[in-house]
DNA sequence: TAATTACGCTACTCGTTAGTAGCGTAACCC
DNA sequence: GGGTTACGCTACTAACGAGTAGCGTAATTA
């Protein structure tokens, strides 16, 4: 199980286990997972900043793997891949997504793929994780987005066939950036990859 | 100092220092890290695998990251940046770098790279090494193909703004895809990304 | 041969981190 | 209140990994 060790018990008596701690300590593991690298997190890291003892999160989780595949459960789906924006253009739905507040904005967004994808290569179960739970949905959330444009008669139905490695380039040079840089990518690197790579790569042969 | 700890003695007496052990234990070390991550590639790892010493490896670099520093600066640069390849067209030039040996091949070059970034988070030295020496000349051999595709008049002028990007377009895709999927790319990705994003990004206009 | 230095080996020190044990106290049920 | 279970704390174990010490041996120069 991705979740708990201890599932809430019934016929409950005495001092009842106290769920609400949870979401505190998974948002600190993720905080911590963006700042640093997965072998550089330690358990008590994550005690001392949420406050609580150590043994209270063994309590909860059974080993480390397992909370950090708690943690990145608790993610959840990218708003956008619900209710995808619509705000007329496809360059204002991708710039929307690009701006999304989606697990803190695009600089934490950035800094926690980066710590997510070091703990990938730390675990086997990680690593599906982090595909299924992170990677697979926000990909999918741009194949959506330029899949509708072609819908809508903004792109040519030929583009069709180019969707799926087209909408990847943008995650794709988000991340790229931060190695190859030695800073978050700023605002307008996104704009210029929307406006210089992914938008003309849809529209040849149109002008 | 990125090199040797000890440089060779003129005035050389007893049993001489074996530089020609150097290359060796450089390339397990490089072979170790395009296996794993940097903080689970340890200095006994590296001894087992060359079959050295421990302290044979410590007499020639004073820590780890000193022995990583000089595996990086073993690398070179791509034979393409001093020997641009020339085939005719842009597609079978960036396609040449696509399947060039450097590093071994696009398969080990991938891991590398992958095992470099993960190197890079852990110290400072090592991730502006990475850039300077790794990343940077890599993206360079790209950029220099984009701009001799428009100085032969392949490409249009107007597309020299987007040289820069576009250029980094298969790096990153290629480092995504790792994370995104859970094996490394087949070549048919490479060429897709080529025909459907580089060569399509840069040619808006003509059709 | 003697002197000198590199190498390989075994065994260590020391710091770090995952995970555990035990206890006093807090929070809940009856 | 009494019973029961969660929590926080301190202290621990066990493993692992960077880096070192010491010794016997190999390779070289004089």
């Amino acid at each position: 199980m991705t979740d708990s060790n201890r599932p809430p018990d019934a016929t409950q008596v005495g001092r009842p286990f106290d769920r609400s701690r949870d979401a505190l300590i998974l948002d600190v593991t993720l905080d911590l997972l963006a700042e640093r690298a997965y072998d550089r997190v330690t358990l008590d890291d994550v005690a001392a900043r949420t406050g609580k003892a150590k043994t209270t999160l063994y309590r909860r989780w059974a080993t480390k793997d397992d909370l950090v595949l708690a943690a990145i459960h608790s993610i959840g789906l990218p708003p956008e891949i619900e209710q995808l924006p619509d705000l007329g253009s496809l360059r204002s739905d991708l710039l929307a997504v690009v701006d999304s507040p989606w697990l803190g904005g695009p600089d934490r967004r950035l800094a926690l793929f980066s710590g997510l994808t070091s703990a990938a290569r730390a675990s086997e179960r990680i690593a599906g994780a982090v595909r299924a739970e992170v990677t697979e949905p926000y990909g999918e959330t741009y194949r959506r987005l330029l899949t509708r444009a072609i819908d809508r008669g903004e792109l040519s139905a030929e583009m069709a066939a180019r969707v799926p490695i087209v909408a990847d380039v943008i995650p794709a040079m988000s991340t790229h950036y931060l190695t190859a840089a030695d800073r978050p990518a700023q605002r307008d690197f996104f704009v210029a990859v929307i406006d210089d790579v992914v938008l003309p790569a849809l529209q040849v042969g149109r002008g």
